[in-house]
Formats: structure tokens, sequence, C-alpha cells
DNA sequence: GACTTTAGTCGCAAATTGTGACTAATTCGC
DNA sequence: GCGAATTAGTCACAATTTGCGACTAAAGTC
């Protein structure tokens, strides 16, 4: 192996951006059309520069495509298997970001492909967009992925439906409602939204309360091998 | 900035491994003798080799500065905040092992030291410290940590203790039992341990058993930004 | 005005969890 | 040999949490 220098490159890892929203009734991911080969796709991405840390690197890869910086973003982990589509760095650490609906419009040469359509990738990428989809559900209860994927006020139902669609699994309204008044995530707006048919839904905001300390035991659930 | 290859090293990028063990009543980290400053400790680390994967270098660094392998090994992810102590490249990537009790003995140069009480580090590394913990607390509920850790086989007290332990909180005896029992982890071997005082206790070994799917519903109790 | 559609709430049976008290099997001191 | 001390293991029940069907509310449609 050792296709170090070759390139001449000056820096040895790239930093790679799987931005998620959601549209509609899926989860869609962002791709940019390659510079090498314009049939070809790939994740927004950028060669390292000295003296930027990872997570600055990866909000103005996700701000030049997007024109706008994510709402939430974390790491990964970094990729080294398989030859990598854009570049021939030896490393690639790659980032989640979540995007409030689609109040950004992609840059040119940049679009949404739905997780369930996504453009043929190199082995590398293929891995982040599996990595990204299971940081998110992994954060899902410990952190607000589901408030940053819609915008500052939606109604209930809105929220139920998106996190139906990160747990791929149908919840009871009642509860979903109750379980999120016992958390103190959300207060209601003083305003209303008339979806057409129906009754009107009040708005909420994400408005996360302190938390009393001391709460619950382990949960061995979950675990499996 | 821009350190880049000044110092002739072919490797763009380090693997370093926080293994983690249970010494007694508290946890504990492997620290290296720093090969340039006698007086220094380190993470155990290597620099990358072309062709071969993150994982298997990350095993590589255990076995070598152990003499036996982790029972079970993560990456944390990338880090490239300040300067590192051992070598000055750009990146490294970390990972966490785990080490079932104490059942390895160190390679020379290498010692355990207790979590309270670890020694001076570089920046670095002292943040991945600090991700190994937060990625044990997180798999906790997810992955056979706990089992990890203890020999093959173990009294249900121990295991208590452990995750104890690991939680820092106090569990209530008869519920951790009927958790576990709920969750088809262990199973008892025909064996018994007399550990001096008190009624022996019996061992078992980890064994999870299926699972049937669909099973609890959303958690926004651990939530919180 | 009756029917449909979506929002939002109530209440109760069923399941799960927290906890103290109880029984069992040892060692230790005398 | 015997009671106190110590650790393992279980039970039973109150308190809490969850699943879910049924209900009321406020629109639009025809």
């Amino acid at each position: 192996m050792m296709r170090d220098r070759s390139s001449g490159k000056s820096s040895s890892h790239t930093v790679d951006v799987v931005l998620v929203t959601a549209m509609g009734a899926e989860l869609a991911i962002l791709f940019t059309r390659s510079t090498t080969d314009r049939e070809r796709w790939s994740l927004p991405w950028k060669a390292a520069q000295g003296g930027e840390s990872l997570d600055a690197t990866s909000t103005r890869v996700a701000h030049e495509a997007l024109g706008e910086s994510p709402a939430w973003i974390e790491q990964i982990g970094a990729f080294a298997e398989g030859k990598r589509h854009p570049s021939d760095a030896d490393i690639s650490v790659a980032f989640v970001g979540l995007i409030p609906h689609e109040t950004a419009s992609p840059r040119p040469g940049n679009t949404w492909f739905p997780v369930t359509n996504i453009p043929p990738l190199s082995p590398r990428q293929r891995a982040m967009v599996e990595g990204a989809m299971q940081t998110i559900q992994a954060r899902l209860d410990h952190a607000p992925v589901a408030f940053r994927l819609l915008p500052p006020t939606f109604t209930l139902s809105e929220l139920q439906h998106l996190y139906e669609l990160l747990l791929t699994k149908r919840l009871h309204k009642a509860s979903f409602r109750r379980a999120l008044q016992a958390a103190s995530l959300v207060e209601p707006t003083d305003e209303w939204r008339s979806e057409g048919r129906g009754r009107p839904a009040q708005l909420y905001r994400y408005a996360p309360k302190k938390r009393r300390r001391g709460h619950r035991g382990v949960r061995f659930d979950l675990l499996h091998p």
C-alpha cells in the first residue's frame, strides 16, 4: 500500500460530513457532484488544513455545501478502510450534521437524496453514512436530535411523526405526549396552525427545563451482542 | 501551524489505546513509560502503518503493551486538538479496550493507574481518557461492557459491584437481579465460590439469549442538552 | 347539518419498579 | 457446640409507569 504523498497534497486526512434532514416522510442526505467525475456523487468533504480543529473544519464543509451551518454536528469517527472516492487520503474523519427542515437550499452541485435511495459511493463513504444513521439512533434519547430536524416551532404531531421516522416504529399518541410532558422538553407558544382539514394544532418550541437528578435504574433492555 | 512532515515520519497519524480494567474497587487505565522522557507516562500508541486497518492496529498496540488482546475494543474517535505528547502527528485515532480483571500482567514499562489518580498527560491524551470513560458509560446498556471486565465466571455480587462502579450509583440487590433475569444475559454454572465469611455465592457466566423484538417505547428520560 | 379528519385528553387495567423484610449458608469467637 | 456476624439469595407488596381504547374539540367538505 503506502500511497502516501504521491499526490503532492500537504494534508494527510480529510473531513467528510453526512448532512441529514427530514424531507417529507423520510430522511435525506446531502451529496455533492464529484469534481473529477461529474457523473458521480460523494459526501461533502475537505482536506484538513493545519491549525484548524476538526470541528471547525466540519462546520466549514457543511457551510460551503449548504450556505448554512448545521443545527447540531458531532463526530462519528475515523475511517481508513478501503480506497476513498474523492481523495486518496489515508484516513478520513466523518461527522453527522442535522439540518432543520429544508430551510437551507443546497448550493449548486449539491442535492438531497432520500436515505432509501442514495447514489453509489466509495466503500469508505458508505460506511460513514451507515455510521451516521447509527449515531443518530444512539443519540436520540440523549441529545435533542429530533428537535434539530424541525423548524424552531412545530406541532406535536410533526414531532411524533419524526420520532416514528427515526425509530421506525409507530407510537401511541397519548403515551408520546405523556412522556414528552414528563421530560419537560417543549413549551407551547400561543400560536396555532391550521393545516387544512381537521382541528388546528398548537405550535410548540423546544425549551428543556432543568432536571432533578437520580431518576431511573439500570436498563438491561436494549442490551445485547 | 503546519508542523507537517518535519519529523520525517512516513505516517500521518497515530493509533492510541485507552485500556481499562477493574482493579479492586476502582477502574484503572494502562500507561506506558515514555521512550523519550523516562519520567513521563503516556497511553500506549503506535504510528499507523499503511495497509493495516485501524482496528487491527489498535489490537496490536494493546497486545504489545499487555501481552494479551482486549476482550472488547471500540473506536472513540479522532483527536487533533493540541500538541500531542509522544509524537507530533497531526491526528490521532483513539480506542477504548476492556481487559478482564487483571488476568493480564502488563509488559515491562507498563503500569495500571487508578482512574482517580492518573499521571500528567498531553491535552490530547487527556481528552482521550475522558472520551473513553464517556464511551464506556454510553455503551453500558447496549454492549456487554461489564462482562468484559470480569473473568469468564463471576458471582452476581461482583457483577453488581461493577455496575455500581460504572454507574457511580448504588443499586438495590433484588431489583438488579430481577432486571438481569428479565434480560436473559447470564446463566448459572454449577460451581460455587466461598469467599471466606458468609454464604457461598453461585458462579454465573455471560450467556445472552435471543431477544424478541419490539419491546419498549421512547425514553425521553436521560435526554437533555 | 351530517360526515370526515386531525388535535388533544381521560381513565383504567396491566406491567414494571423500588424497597424492606425474610430465609439460607457460611465463618468467627469463645 | 453455639450464638453473633456476614454475605447470598428470594419474596411480597405498594407505588409508579406504561399501553391503549374511548372520548371530546375544532376545523373542512358536501
